[in-house]
DNA sequence: TCGTGGATGTTCT
DNA sequence: GAACATCCACGAC
């Protein structure tokens, strides 16, 4: 499968569900990092009141989520970035961000990229997991994935199985649209401690892996 | 270990 | 000039 059929002909919702466990990666030069996806939103279009696109809002800052499914979307928030994938075909601007993921490969350069923070401090929420790639700017924003440094692995022989997937309201919307703000578009790996926001109570041995 | 508040820069009104 | 799809240090337990 390629991207551009993998993000588009389902809906939002079941793509973001779909993208859990899944390896995500980054080459830089001859250095590979990233590990599996854990924690991911939807964001549902011109409808949605917590999207970048809502009420069919487009300019320069958010044109990714306006191209086809597969093109990558960064948006800047003060000195941090998010990583977004766009899906659906195109003007229909709704996309996936990718909050968190386990670490699985280029450990030691993530270390350094984040000045020593280790352990869950690595990559638990969406700027920190692009701070760990060392990504400091908006270079690859509109470009596809096929044709980037950015690698979503789609054989599902090598997806991660989670023994749950939780869904739950998304984090950091603006609560004053209460019908939005609460919508379950969040999706994250029960148990494992490298979702943002994850209680150490409610870690789980196994990281939430079957 | 958990919850809170301040720092930070760009975009859009 | 307000509004942010956040992060981290710090203080209370």
């Amino acid at each position: 499968m390629d991207y551009s059929t993998f993000f588009t002909n389902r809906s939002t919702t079941e793509i973001t569900a779909d993208i859990i466990g899944r390896p995500l990666t980054y080459t830089a030069g001859s250095q590979t990092m990233g590990g599996y996806i854990v924690e991911a939103e939807a964001y549902l279009g011109k409808e949605d009141r917590a999207a970048h696109s809502y009420g069919g809002h487009r300019s320069l800052a958010n044109e990714g989520l306006y191209r086809s499914g597969g093109t990558i979307y960064l948006y800047a928030q003060r000195q941090y970035f998010f990583f977004n994938v766009a899906t659906q075909a195109g003007n229909e601007p709704q996309g996936i961000l990718i909050r968190a993921i386990e670490p699985v490969w280029g450990i030691e350069q993530m270390l350094v990229n984040r000045h020593g923070k280790g352990g869950v401090l690595l990559t638990n929420g969406p700027a920190k997991m692009m701070q760990a790639f060392g990504i400091h700017d908006l270079s690859w924003n509109l470009h596809s994935l096929q044709a980037s440094p950015f690698t979503i692995e789609l054989d599902s022989s090598h997806q991660r199985p989670a023994r749950q997937i939780v869904r739950s309201p998304r984090i950091g919307v603006n609560q004053s649209e209460r019908e939005w703000a609460d919508k379950p578009l969040r999706f994250y790996v029960a148990g494992n401690p490298y979702v943002s926001r994850m209680k150490k109570r409610n870690w789980r041995t196994d990281h939430g892996w079957q």
